[in-house]
DNA sequence: AAGGGTACTTGATATTTATCAAGCAATTTA
DNA sequence: TAAATTGCTTGATAAATATCAAGTACCCTT
């Protein structure tokens, strides 16, 4: 990568306690790639060459079966994915689409094991990283299993406005369509479950949305830390 | 933990790399308990104090909300769980019960992050266990929004087939009310999915399942190894 | 500004899944 | 051994969700 993009770089959690040698000798095997929206990044079932950190834009994470597409999570800065992947030196799980014009950190999984190995602080970063979207993904299927599409996108809206400043109204981030395959459920299931919500003080246009009764809404969600806070 | 159950323990896989210092002190501080059936090892949302490894017998990993509840996992010989929560030094995500008396390998958090920043290997090996937690969270995901209820139970029935040795039958290795909430369905969905599968050559007796048509199955399943392998 | 494409919504219907209720079977307990 | 408990199955029904088919609104391009 380009040497005026190092400073920025460094900054990040990831390398915050390594070795100025490790930060060193994984930047300079890494990529620092400027992406359009609509750019198919990875591939499910490919060999798992590069560890992604994501920091500008938005990256969808989705899985095939068939027919069939779900996606998985959606990736915002500062954060990464593939880190399993690469630390067993396997293939991805899933396929890696950016929403919008992202910024992306490519580390070669070949660096990152060998700073894996030879540096606690970065081992103790990167396992932190992989625990992270461990657990995130243990609460999406707790939040698949055991709640019906209402609920989880009520607990969605819920958990974004509590994120964008909870003033009453928040902004989707994403295509209502990427949101409903998210949550687990077809576009026409999430545009009713919209309607539904309406009786709640949820007001939608386009992916403005306006929340005028949370208490009431909070009483549809039944919403739990345990599945919704994202810092648990 | 008694001295005389040491060398067992040396040989598990997570062990293997790590320095004699480092596993010494890690048994030192850790306990070799036997548990009954049916007996709750941790409770979600508590601190998470140990980390543990099965060493024999069956664990279920299980969340709740409200009054449903939900089979995350079965944990199984030689396998762990808690990994994730003990290294963020938080709170159990999940509970967790004996579904049949259990030996269990309990090491202290604070033991396992001192290990993890002191040993390198030690830090490889447990974190290539998260990771396959990680990756095995992530199939069970895709595997509820992908599929139906009938396509996950033959999917279920085609792995433990191969797993028991492909002989044309199984063993279900729970009761049918745990392996029904392992899928994400009801007992009386479970039930009549068994029945649905008649048609494909599989026969039920209690626990014992006789498969006589696997391509037929197979055809049903559609397995993917993305999903379905779990070596992946 | 017009046209074309895409996302979204809405209605009608089918499928999947859950719930409730009863009964049966196996196992445990007294 | 009898009773009781528990696990499982089956039937009837309800609820949740998906599918198919239009139709509408919006964005993008020219």
């Amino acid at each position: 990568m380009r040497q005026e993009d190092a400073p920025l770089v460094r900054t990040l959690p990831l390398f915050a306690g390594a070795s100025e040698t490790t930060v060193e000798k994984l930047l300079q095997a890494s990529f620092l790639q400027r992406f359009p929206a609509q750019v198919e990044l990875i591939s499910e079932d490919q060999p798992a060459d590069f560890f992604y950190v994501v920091l500008e834009g938005c990256i969808e994470l989705f899985a095939n079966a068939g027919p069939k597409q779900s996606t998985a999570a959606i990736v915002r800065p500062v954060s990464s994915f593939a880190a399993a992947a690469v630390l067993r030196d396997g293939n991805y799980l899933l396929s890696a689409r950016t929403l919008e014009p992202s910024r992306v950190l490519m580390i070669p999984g070949e660096s990152v094991r060998a700073a894996f190995a030879g540096d606690a602080a970065f081992a103790k970063a990167f396992a932190l990283e992989l625990a992270a979207a461990y657990r995130r993904t243990m609460k999406a299927l707790n939040n698949q299993k055991l709640r019906t599409a209402i609920e989880r996108l009520a607990n969605y809206l819920l958990q974004e406005h509590q994120t964008q400043g909870a003033a009453g109204n928040l902004t989707l981030p994403t295509e209502k369509q990427t949101l409903a395959s998210l949550l687990g459920m077809t576009s026409e299931n999430l545009s009713r479950s919209f309607g539904a919500l309406a009786a709640h003080g949820v007001k939608v246009t386009g992916r403005e949305i306006q929340l005028s009764d949370i208490t009431s809404l909070e009483t549809i969600a039944k919403p739990t830390p345990l599945i919704d806070d994202p810092m648990y």
